[in-house]
DNA sequence: TTCTTTTATCGTAATATTGCATTATACCGA
DNA sequence: TCGGTATAATGCAATATTACGATAAAAGAA
């Protein structure tokens, strides 16, 4: 079907897995490290980076910030964007505690 | 086209988008969280736990497989899932990095 | 106003993913 | 060997994602 059954599940589960998918692209992953190189950047200078067509491009960053993990603010003609710090603190805070009870972990088959 | 431009990217992109693709759907969470609760698990108990059919929770077994953040041993008539440690290491490795570089950014537009 | 620049959106096409019923396959006990 | 049980594989249908060209929208320059 193609259709999750997200609410089959619970919200954290659905959350996790949402935060998960909004960087489960190699595009999505080459612009965060752009914006990690250059603090901020526009659309344009991703065009340049990135080997994908503007439309392209501009439907990626409309992921992250659809996942709040960047933000856009509109300065004349071109748009600023940059991370959301304070939504990478919930991804961290997420992801820390799942890799924390899987170090845990001891026992296997 | 829904074809992701993999080769396009550069090694590690398309590595970190693939860990984190691998655990972008909550059934796949739900099935960590339950192998953290009780280390090792069949098929069977995922089935039990899970609101989706057996073939649905094989498959997605499969992906976790495919990714290597499990692994299964044939004991008899069943297979025994648990966490590959090894894998993981890599896994909080690669994402404790792009969080620590991500804790010091500062600027923001 | 008109042209240019920049970004977003729409429409389209192709591939991927999700989910399930059904069908193999494999092992064990009787 | 034959059923019973359990997992895996296959095939299908429906939705999601990815990518791009074309178009629209918004702001500044001429």
């Amino acid at each position: 079907m193609g259709l999750t059954k997200s609410e089959a599940f619970t919200k954290q589960q659905n959350e996790v897995a949402n935060l998960a998918k909004a960087v489960a692209h190699p595009a999505r992953i080459a612009i965060l490290e752009h914006l990690l190189k250059t603090d901020v950047c526009i659309t344009g200078d991703l065009v340049e980076v990135l080997p994908l067509a503007q439309a392209t491009v501009s439907q990626h960053l409309r992921e992250l910030k659809k996942a709040g993990l960047i933000k856009g603010d509109i300065q004349g003609t071109s748009v600023c964007y940059c991370l959301d710090k304070d939504k990478w603190k919930t991804f961290i805070n997420t992801f820390d505690n799942l890799f924390e009870r899987i170090k845990r972990v001891t026992k296997c088959c």
